[in-house]
DNA sequence: CTTAGATCGAACCGATCGGTACGATCCCTG
DNA sequence: CAGGGATCGTACCGATCGGTTCGATCTAAG
């Protein structure tokens, strides 16, 4: 889908455009999957406006991961924030947000964790490190509100499913994923929270 | 670390020592990563004999992929078989034995998974796959031998958590991140063994 | 209407890529 | 000792890569 022709011509959403265009592409080809020539001919731009904006291919990449980290984020937090008070919907509503993710044909897995594994540059890195961080925050907090001895361990462990959870179904197609990581998460949850047995 | 030179010319053997010898050198620095003059500059081979061999940087990353699908296995199984007969102590071998791995240096991840991310290829597509079904038969076998009432999804659910882990780990390589996971998966093998509770 | 900046399209650059070819060397086999 | 295959080192190939440059075109602002 080619970047928006005949508007305004303003440097700010054309670089908002090349952003939201460029995101399925190197997406689903991989970052090193496709050249910058054939990039740019897919979402419509010339080279020149794709460079004066972020200066390098690298640039681009980053630029990419950074806003859909935020992006992604942002979704889980808000399906949090619509599930209610209790903790337990909370994160069921994580998983089933993660559910219709993985059911989306264009899914190929978190595009951050790809990313770090094709290239080793270390700015990606700090961006997926950020990233996991942000997930791990949005976690604790429901272990926290649910009386978790440990929020921060039980966070970690909820994390681990669902990047766990993101690899599988982006590895096996068929079966309910999000469904089992689901009841598995909150399986954790609860045993964290009961009162110790006797 | 160059193939060995001045042994016998046996073409098994030179095949076996270049296997070897790539695999670390592709994991550490990515598939396209590094150039095939340079990796067998490294590996102290000519490209015409890699090519013999291999046909391809892809039939050698095949090749290197099957190999360590194979040994990995083979480690956890065998870790397993060790632990005696308590599924219990079997899946608490299993993350004990990912410790190990994760505390190397030279961890970055698992190759399979990695490669997937990379390369779009059908064939790598289907080595990570095998390679998880590979890690689902033995987790499955576990849950079932704890008496799990579903042992298929127990083992998913297990599965999970052992790639989950394997992210995190190669991302935030601080924590006791295979300890938190093994407490997180004997928690999910004990609550699906033990009778419902009334 | 004029002007400055944004964009385009295409040519162009040096570097590197995967893969091939070839003569020289080495080692095992007969 | 003679021959054949495995290996080496190097040169070479066409293709592609990320990135730059430039004149033409377009648009918004003065």
């Amino acid at each position: 889908m080619p970047v928006a022709k005949g508007s305004t011509i303003d440097p700010a959403r054309t670089r908002a455009a090349v952003l939201e265009a460029a995101t399925p592409v190197l997406y689903e080809r991989g970052l090193d999957g496709i050249g910058v020539a054939e990039l740019c001919a897919r979402i419509g731009v010339s080279k020149e406006t794709l460079y004066r904006h972020f200066g390098t291919k690298d640039g681009l990449v980053q630029a990419i991961l950074e806003a859909r980290s935020e992006r992604l984020t942002g979704w889980l937090t808000e399906a949090v924030a619509a599930a209610g008070d209790a903790p337990h919907d909370q994160l069921a509503a994580v998983f089933d947000a993660l559910q219709r993710w993985y059911e989306r044909p264009a899914f190929r897995g978190c595009a951050m964790v790809n990313a770090s594994a094709q290239h080793h540059d270390d700015a990606v890195r700090a961006i997926t490190a950020r990233h996991l961080d942000r997930y791990l925050d949005l976690l604790t907090g429901i272990a926290a509100r649910a009386g978790a001895a440990d929020p921060g361990a039980l966070g970690r462990q909820l994390l681990m499913l669902v990047e766990g959870a993101t690899i599988v179904a982006a590895h096996h197609r068929t079966a309910d994923t999000a469904g089992q990581a689901r009841h598995a998460a909150l399986t954790l949850l609860s045993a964290a929270s009961a009162p110790d047995p006797p």
